[in-house]
RNA sequence: GCGCCCGUAGCUCAGUGGAUAGAGCGUUGGCUUGCGGAGCCAAAAGUCGUAGGUUCAAAUCCUACCGGGCGUACCA
């Protein structure tokens, strides 16, 4: 990265003025490469001055004037290439500048770099999973699980641009309770359309919706469950109820862009035997014992938890805790993903402390598993908070939302902001305001470079995409504020996506995007691109404004966001 | 009660110990005859919940308090 140059330039130069005895010689922490808030700034600053004033103080007791040692820095520091120029600033502070002419020649590399454009190696050689989503399969997604689609999905854009690699998946919990009473709310359903008296189990699913899952059942197989037992006839709807609600997800999460590269079903882990398989390793290490008619999982030996949990239930029945550990066993140990993130609601936040404790006991380093919380989602209506049931249907989609704000207004809208900032959804005022979302914005910036690229390429210039002779020289007539800007904005990037691993949270892509779009507006204004007189110029101008162009796609790429040619 | 998170402009929210705390929406005023006006420029708008503390430097770190959300199941 950029940012790394600029610290090892000022590394070298701290060696320098050491060297040169116009430091003392006391250990001081790599320099800290800040973006200053102010242009007047220049484009970095470091505060490695006033660091080493202290560094200096403590090890010699003798009182170091910060703005001299800044000084004895910034005598080494080469102007050249890179730097264009270096100053010394407020009470210690080094500015730095980047030059002109390398400005100018990043254009082309943004150009060529298409959309790999701010990629870095961070996470190179790493296999990173991201599990998100994950609902009950049971229905369609309500709005809050909409937050947690774009959430685990922009993640994972952002770590592969991080050069990780990664694989997105969705956990199917296609056994226990939840799914069992869906099949059998699902069956009454199918009898209900066959004239026949049936309830909805207690506690089962009385939506609407599920009225089409047993039409749909209902064309596939006729009145074929009326013909057999009621335990062959769930048996069999199991997996029709299973494809369904499956394909109806899958829909539904392609309405905003987000596609699982895995779903994996938790009954799998039944079947071949690998619950039971980690429950008696488990045991053998002491990790879980049996008591009052149960079987338990020892957390407690762990720290940050208080209590053991169940595994086994009275009534021989696993837990969803049980095929949890099965599940991550199979994560690590099997699949041997070198990290884990797994995005949750924070009304889950009750179950991360026993996560760990899980890594504890299969003897993995609890580093690898992250939880990633976001807040929840609150639908407003009238000012009121609205209750959403998944159970009785009563509850706002993430189809209807996607079909009636749009899918990349929704997506932008949830991901301005942080994970652990509550959102409060007002449906009406989404609704009244879709056409001022900001999202449009960015696309609007996109969409009018590609009518410039258009207009120029009408008028038989070459087009941009396709180097010429002569461009080194016409990049070398970009000495505009404007233009000069623009490049420097979207070298940013690759520190965006360094930023946003880091915090394990791509918000700050939406304050980027914002950002860049502004800035090639404001270079729109004040450079016109187009200019019969000034072909060289023009040359600069519709190059840049390719770069430009790459930029806002990447960045709309991976916030998962459509990158239009016309609006 | 205990644990985690939040409190920043009228509203919704960004803000990495650093220099004059920002954006979108809203409000007010201006920009027609040049590549897309879904735009541009400008203005008003802030006790960064409160009080202490650490630091050369605090919206940011620590402590207490106030207000709100979530959790504290043989549910998932």
């Amino acid at each position: 990265m950029l940012r790394d140059q600029i610290q090892e330039i000022i590394s070298a130069a701290v060696d320098a003025a050491k060297s040169a005895g116009e430091l003392p010689d006391v250990p001081i922490a790599p320099p800290a490469i800040e973006r200053p808030k102010q242009a007047e700034h220049g484009d970095f600053s470091t505060n490695i001055a006033l660091v080493t004033t202290a560094a200096v103080k403590q090890a010699t007791g003798e009182k170091a004037n910060p703005r001299q040692i800044a000084q004895a820095i910034v005598g080494h520091i080469p102007v050249d290439g890179l730097v264009g120029a270096v100053e010394l600033a407020g009470p210690g502070f080094i500015n730095i500048r980047l030059s002109q002419q390398f400005l100018q020649t990043q254009v082309r590399a943004i150009i060529d770099a298409g959309d790999t454009l701010g990629s870095i190696d961070r996470g190179a050689g790493q296999r990173w999973q991201v599990e998100f989503v994950s609902a009950n399969p049971t229905g369609p997604l309500h709005y809050g699980g909409a937050r947690n689609a774009v959430l685990g999905d922009a993640l994972a854009s952002v770590l592969t641009a991080a050069g990780y690699e990664v694989e997105r998946e969705f956990y199917v919990n296609d056994a226990g309770n939840q799914f069992d009473l869906f099949v059998q709310s699902l069956y009454a359903r199918y009898l209900q359309l066959h004239g026949q008296e049936a309830t909805i189990p207690e506690g089962g699913y009385n939506g609407a919706y599920m009225l089409d899952y047993a039409r749909q059942i209902q064309a596939e197989v006729g009145d074929r469950y009326l013909t057999i037992p009621r335990f062959e006839a769930l048996q069999e709807m199991r997996a029709k109820g299973r494809a369904i609600v499956l394909a109806d997800l899958q829909d539904e999460l392609g309405l905003i862009g987000v596609k699982f590269d895995r779903w994996f079903s938790e009954k799998s882990l039944y079947d071949e035997g690998l619950v039971e398989q980690v429950l008696s390793d488990l045991t053998e290490t002491g990790d879980i014992g049996e008591w009052d008619g149960a079987r338990w999982f020892l957390a407690s030996k762990y720290p940050k938890n208080e209590k053991d949990e169940v595994v086994v239930r009275t009534n021989g029945m696993p837990t969803y805790f049980a095929s949890d550990i099965a599940y991550h066993y199979d994560k690590f140990v099997r699949r041997g993903f070198d990290r884990v993130v797994n995005v949750w609601a924070v009304d889950h936040q009750g179950h991360v402390p026993r996560m760990g404790a899980i890594m504890a006991a299969l003897g993995l380093e609890p580093e690898r598993l992250v939880i990633v919380l976001y807040n929840l989602v609150k639908l407003i209506r009238d000012g009121q908070e609205v209750k959403m049931s998944k159970r009785s249907g009563d509850f706002l989609t993430l189809r209807e939302v996607a079909e009636e704000v749009g899918a990349d207004a929704v997506r932008f809208l949830l991901l301005t902001r942080s994970p652990e900032s509550g959102v409060d959804f007002d449906m009406d005022l989404a609704v009244a305001q879709k056409n001022d979302n900001p999202v449009y914005y960015v696309q609007y910036g996109h969409a009018r470079i590609c009518s410039i690229l258009e207009k120029a390429a009408g008028e038989g210039m070459p087009t941009a995409a396709q180097p010429q002779p002569g461009d080194a020289d016409a990049l070398a007539l970009l000495v505009h504020p404007a233009e000069l800007d623009l490049v420097r904005k979207i070298l940013e990037l690759e520190e965006q996506i360094d930023f946003a691993v880091e915090k394990l949270s791509p918000h700050n892509l939406t304050h980027y995007a914002l950002d860049l779009a502004r800035t090639f507006s404001s270079f729109y204004e004040q450079c016109r691109v187009v200019d019969g007189d000034q072909p060289a110029l023009t040359r600069a101008r519709l190059l840049l404004s390719l770069a430009a162009r790459t930029a806002l796609a990447r960045v709309l790429g991976l916030m998962g966001m459509a990158a239009p040619e016309s609006m």
